[in-house]
RNA sequence: GGGCUCGUGGUCUAGACGGUUAUGACGUCGCCUUGACAUGGCGGAGGUCCUGAGUUCGAAUCUCAGCGGGCCCA
């Protein structure tokens, strides 16, 4: 230990590198063989490979790295694995852009080797940021599911779900993105507010409003409400729709709003998924009249191979010149739109493939689950009673999990492949058997499965499904956004509920997200974004994940803010002072040292000191186990800086540098075992930080210790009490001397302290002034200036008197009161009767009068502390 | 339109089992280079705890209504 190589200034971005290179990252990795310690599995979320790790992504995995550090530490076998989630639409618009093609253009093979080379290249950037960041990876349980290792799982999860009778093909509208050409399923359409005109057209017998008119050739009904006093006589006949002449039933549902538009609305298949439901309950025909590109299909006549929009102009202009369209109005409108390109989606009828949803099943599962923080139950509670359809699994895309499905060219029936067969692509695979029709030819389903049917499977891959090893479901923890609690959350507690009968996890710790420095979402468009790589940059990973932790308790949306990463950067140099001072003293505190030490020496200062330390660990432990990052990292650094920092030391300095040896051992002791366990309480907030402290204090890495253990014994209310009386005496003098115009280390020329009995030794040190422990009581004059009632306690005895019995309190003079108090009753007369009062209930606020006299006079804490200049 | 969440000095925030002096940070103002740290220390100013009503002896805290943010959805 020498605090010669101890540089004033810390410096983040060298220290950080040099354990970035020299850390042995097999210190992180799970051991799947027999291990006496406790499993912590961690269902860790696989980020898309945008090939950017953004700054919401850093904080979900801050919130991660954080368990898992400290879980290690506490003795367990953590595994921290790392999923890339590569399928999807994103990659493949991204490849037709960058490549100028759509994917039509080339052939299958070679558009999925595109994706799959842009994403490789992805996922080496954003790993290279994940290191950087100093996250505890296990990378020997690193993922990639667009691997045959995955994508073989996810197929198998297919075919066993459908012998199970939980996945099925049926043609049923769904919402469809005519840019991408797929389905898509309900949790990938947003919704934005636009303005749009709703239309007033004549049908022959009743006039509707529509925001929907090049729908009309699709038009299967008209609906009213039964209690609509304007329609109900035509309620059962038919009506003409205008410009395409079907004659349509009118029918009567209560779900017609009759103040909207005219009372009465066009059924078209499909406009929206009110449409969806009026057609399924009244058994109504299905007209396609939009192709899966979004043109005007046969059904709609004339205006066959326009544009949705170019249709909609030209009907509009029908509509006005032939005397149909009567009115205009605007309205606003909630357009649902593709996820990823913001195109306005559509509900086309094809057939898909489907997953059964059975709600009460799900629901009861999440019961089992623990919720971090709660309320995000109740997310997953409406969205899951709220769904209608069952989920839609298949894309018709390309970079994706095939579907391991072939229809036999023959009797058409489906050939599903055996678990054996696969990983394999139907494409490129003919199934090894014959239908039972005989025949031998097949078509391969081109089809391909959601993105999510390979992600809804990460807590069983984690727990070792399907592999070589034993399965340890459910796993310890599932971290991810509330933005995926419908999706993610959902879909893998449907899934593991399917295939294992169990909860994936034993608890769900939801992050927030993160808000642009303006407050509201980052995003490009507002310009609003922060990367990661800018913050390390500017102030160190080790402040960045500081921000992290402090930013906002768990769940909570956490705004960004420079400010709080300028403040980490500057506890980190503040700390960096503490460590330096206290290792400058420690250079002799070893084992030869150490031998002549016992507790006995300890002064008061100490034991408050050790106190509150073992204080912060006990609670510090406690908040971990709840995931309350932000109140254990705050807890530790206002130990540091305020009871460390601002008191401690500028108490122990005298004894530090002085000559005698006792109380210089004890000083030593206390910095020894706070800085010690400051390292360790720090690990798993600033792994580098602390790994640099460490590696002055012991042998091994920070990351390989253990987490401290509170030493109750330690914990005492009396040494902090008599602790807390020194501090506060000391910096009372200290805010004196500032008060007066003295130098901090001016000698005054003398402390008398009455009423109590304390530890001088330190005080005297600290303020550089010989201190007296005075007999009696001083020679002054109190006055007694204030009752103060005590109101917790005269409240709940008096309740609707209290107020009067205040009042009484006020009227009389303090002195009166105190003298009172003195003889351990006081007495009052409240409307007429006289009342009993313990001297408790009320604090008397007393001044000493010192005029005239050469010394000022402290009051603290019950202590009369005497400064004579 | 529904659900969730929040509204506290200039800015951001703690407090939420109801108890009278509302926490801390940043900013601001003043003083101080003291043997770890000026990226520091000490002190000051600055608050209708969103509004209104209710419960209560007493409300930032509980209840209701309203207003206003944010998020997730329809």
């Amino acid at each position: 230990m020498t605090e010669m190589e101890i540089p004033k200034e810390y410096n983040a971005t060298d220290v950080e590198e040099k354990w970035m290179s020299s850390w042995d990252l097999s210190m992180y990795h799970f051991n799947w063989e027999e291990d006496p310690r406790p499993q912590y599995i961690i269902d860790t979320p696989p980020p898309y490979p945008t090939g950017n790790f953004h700054i919401g992504n850093a904080l979900n995995w801050c919130y991660i790295d954080f368990v898992a550090r400290y879980r290690r530490m506490r003795g367990y076998n953590v595994m921290f694995p790392q999923g890339w989630d590569c399928h999807g639409l994103p990659t493949e618009v991204k490849v037709e852009e960058t490549q100028g093609i759509t994917k039509n253009q080339v052939p299958r093979a070679e558009f999925r080797r595109m994706c799959r080379e842009m994403t490789t290249g992805n996922i080496e950037k954003m790993r290279k940021t994940m290191l950087r960041l100093g996250f505890s990876v296990d990378w020997s349980n690193e993922f990639v599911t667009m691997e045959p290792e995955y994508f073989v799982k996810t197929q198998k999860s297919f075919v066993k779900m459908y012998e199970d009778d939980r996945i099925y093909h049926e043609e049923h509208p769904v919402n469809w993105c005519p840019r991408c050409e797929t389905a898509i399923a309900f949790a990938e359409v947003e919704y934005e507010a636009r303005k749009t005109k709703l239309n007033f057209i004549h049908f022959d017998k009743v006039n509707i409003a529509t925001t929907r008119p090049e729908l009309m050739a699709a038009c299967v009904a008209v609906a009213v409400n039964p209690k609509d006093e304007r329609y109900k006589e035509y309620i059962g006949q038919t009506i003409k729709v205008p410009l395409f002449g079907q004659k349509v039933p009118l029918i009567a549902d209560e779900a017609v709003e009759a103040g909207f538009g005219t009372g009465a609305v066009m059924i078209c298949t499909f406009g929206d998924k009110q449409d969806v439901r009026w057609w399924t309950k009244f058994k109504l025909p299905l007209i396609k009249a939009i192709d899966k590109k979004g043109k005007m299909t046969k059904a709609a006549g004339s205006y066959e191979g326009m544009s949705l929009k170019e249709c909609q102009k030209a009907v509009i202009s029908d509509l006005e010149a032939e005397g149909f369209l009567y009115a205009q109005k605007p309205l606003d409108q909630n357009v649902g739109l593709c996820w990823r390109c913001n195109t306005p989606i559509e509900i086309l009828s094809d057939p898909q493939w489907f997953v059964k949803i059975d709600p009460e099943g799900i629901l009861k599962k999440a019961d089992e689950i623990r919720w971090l923080p709660d309320y995000m139950k109740v997310r997953l509670e409406n969205w899951t009673e709220t769904m209608e359809w069952d989920w839609c699994i298949s894309r018709q895309r390309i970079f994706a999990t095939p579907i391991p499905i072939w229809y036999c060219k023959h009797c058409g029936k489906v050939m599903v492949a055996e678990e054996a067969w696969l990983p394999l692509d139907p494409n490129e695979t003919s199934p090894k058997k014959a239908c039972s029709c005989g025949s031998t030819e097949f078509e391969p389903e081109t089809d391909v499965l959601d993105t999510w049917m390979d992600s809804s499977l990460t807590a069983l891959h984690v727990t070792g499904w399907e592999s070589a090893h034993e399965l340890r479901l459910p796993a310890q923890l599932r971290p991810q956004g509330h933005d995926i609690i419908r999706t993610w959350a959902f879909y893998t507690l449907l899934r593991t509920l399917a295939l294992e009968g169990k909860k994936p996890w034993e608890t769900i710790m939801i992050n927030g997200m993160v808000l642009g420095p303006d407050g509201h979402k980052m995003s490009k468009s507002l310009g609003n974004v922060i990367s990661p790589e800018e913050v390390i940059t500017k102030y160190s990973a080790d402040a960045f994940r500081q921000w992290g932790a402090v930013g906002g308790s768990t769940g909570s949306d956490v705004m960004f803010r420079w400010k709080e990463v300028v403040a980490a950067s500057r506890f980190l140099q503040k700390m960096w002072s503490i460590y330096r001072f206290s290792m400058s003293h420690l250079k002799a505190f070893g084992a030869k040292e150490a031998q002549y030490f016992s507790k006995e020496l300890l002064l008061p200062i100490d034991r408050w000191l050790l106190s509150k330390l073992n204080r912060l660990v006990l609670a510090a432990t406690e908040e971990m186990d709840a995931c309350q990052f932000d109140s254990t990292f705050k807890a530790i650094r206002g130990f540091a800086w305020e009871v460390l920092a601002d008191n401690y030391l500028e108490l122990v300095k005298n004894r530090l540098y002085g000559d005698e040896l006792e109380g210089q051992l004890a000083a030593r002791y206390v910095l020894y075992q706070t800085v010690d366990t400051l390292a360790r309480l720090l690990a798993p907030f600033l792994p580098f930080f602390s790994e640099e402290m460490y590696s002055r204090l012991g042998a091994g890495s920070v990351h390989n210790q253990a987490w401290p253990e509170p030493e109750e014994s330690l914990i005492s209310q009396e040494a902090e009490a008599e602790g807390e009386l020194i501090k506060d005496i000391t910096s009372q003098i200290r805010r004196y001397k500032s008060e007066n115009g003295l130098a901090l280390n001016a000698p005054l020329k003398k402390i008398e302290i009455y009423k109590v009995q304390v530890d001088t030794r330190d005080i005297a040190g600290a303020t550089n002034t010989e201190v007296e422990l005075m007999k009696g009581a001083p020679s002054f004059e109190y006055l007694p200036v204030e009752v103060k009632p005590n109101m917790g306690i005269l409240g709940p005895r008096f309740r609707k008197e209290a107020g009067a019995v205040v009042k009484a309190l006020k009227a009389q003079a303090p002195a009166k009161i105190e003298a009172q108090a003195v003889s351990g009753k006081i007495s009052i007369s409240v409307a007429g009767k006289s009342l009993e009062l313990d001297p408790e209930a009320v604090e008397i606020k007393k001044e000493v009068i010192s005029e005239g006299r050469e010394v000022d006079v402290l009051d603290i804490r019950g202590a009369v502390v005497v400064i004579v200049r």
